[in-house]
DNA sequence: CCCCGGTTCGAACGCCCGTTTGAATCGCCC
DNA sequence: GGGCGATTCAAACGGGCGTTCGAACCGGGG
């Protein structure tokens, strides 16, 4: 373990990679010949290519959920939904970076990637990760939206979290489309407006709880729905 | 072209294991032996692996986007933000389904994952598919929310498919962090919230334009929260 | 009947994958 | 200086990949 270079010259090529052309389709001499490192070191270090995901995920999530956590104890006990939601949003947008070495805009990336590939070793690591982070931010918004139910909230967080995930995967696409007027890359714009948006968002009323539901729609074709007993 | 059924065959499989385990993971020898054909078929019938990826992705999403644009051309001249928001996100997850052949879910989820792997050859692809229906939703809106600017509205369309693909893709995660209080196969509870959440995002103000924003902060260290003007 | 375009099939092709191995090399404490 | 763990390295391993090829099969018109 004495020297890092090797390691971390494997984490951030692959932390690269896999962000911009994701886990399944990255291979290890790509990677390995990037970082300048030998084909056998990344086996070597972690194991296996599964296990440098991994490694890559806790690096580039645990000091943004710790940031999360961090602003959102700094807040007082009754703050607002728009000082809620910006202390969820702007680790991750802006990065936490106490020495400068992850570029906020890659670390989103290659989480939103390889949690969207979901490789199965990934499904309960990526739960744990945000059980807490999750769970504490819930509260919050509870606490200053007493008219939602948990469940609405919860649904909004996750909303909330795939417009970022998407919006940095996707963004070339939403500057094509609107012929460079929308710059996901400014990320004090994305922030801005991702922030209004979800304070919209949970601002909203909730929806009726599933009973007295408009359209009636005589399919309700998937849906095996448990259905809590509103 | 006499006969659909390898054809159609292979969509199917490959729509249910693109959506499935992305792209780049799914070999042309499960997907054959899935869809019951030989291997050769793939490559007779669509030429190439990235070319059947287009074709999957064609079918599912144009249908879609044609039932988007046939509901919003039914809607009144001056339609709420409401009936807007439905019109576009209850054909990808109610799904078109003239004749029950494709099940919402797939169909999004594939289109989820693999607009998400964006294989480089797709990316042209996805966005003249948006292109259209994008303009048609984005004038809409800025009908119905006259105090808003197009890129603001382009923005937060964004952030809606991306609320959407996220819970179609990542569902069993928020259905695990609720402990199934949040049941994301339940197509109409996720509709419903997914239009509460999305209407009260476009009715949010919107972001101070950029130039009289904070973010000059000088150090962004730990928490100095509360710094947002009114 | 046979021929023929369209389709299916098994069998490869060449390549690259993730991983392993065993020797070479390094850094350090005795 | 010699010994020794930790690390790096080149070279393979077996296997799976996407794709191609040529022969077999099919049904309908000459």
């Amino acid at each position: 373990m004495s020297s890092p270079s090797t390691r971390t010259a494997i984490l951030d090529a692959a932390e690269r990679l896999f962000g911009d052309i994701g886990y399944a389709a990255t291979s290890m001499r790509q990677l390995t010949s990037r970082a300048k490192v030998n084909l056998a070191a990344v086996n070597y270090h972690f194991g296996s290519k599964a296990a440098l995901a991994k490694a890559v995920l806790a690096r580039a999530i645990a000091p943004i959920n710790e940031e999360r956590l961090r602003r959102l104890d700094a807040l007082p006990v009754r703050a607002d939904v728009r000082s809620i939601v910006r202390a969820f949003v702007e680790p991750p947008l802006r990065g936490v970076d106490p020495e400068g070495n992850c570029s906020a805009e890659r670390v989103c990336r290659v989480f939103g990637r390889i949690s969207v590939e979901q490789p199965p070793f990934l499904e309960t690591f990526l739960r744990q990760q945000f059980r807490e982070v999750g769970g504490r931010f819930e509260a919050a918004l509870a606490a200053a939206l007493p008219r939602l139910s948990a469940t609405t909230i919860w649904w909004r967080l996750h909303f909330l979290v795939g417009a970022m995930a998407h919006t940095l995967r996707n963004g070339r696409t939403l500057a094509a489309l609107t012929d460079g007027r929308c710059d996901p890359s400014d990320i004090d714009a994305l922030l801005e407006h991702v922030v209004s948006f979800a304070v919209g968002g949970f601002a909203a009323q909730a929806p009726l709880p599933a009973r007295t539901r408009r359209s009636a729609a005589p399919r309700r074709g998937v849906a095996r729905s448990k259905e809590i007993p509103a």
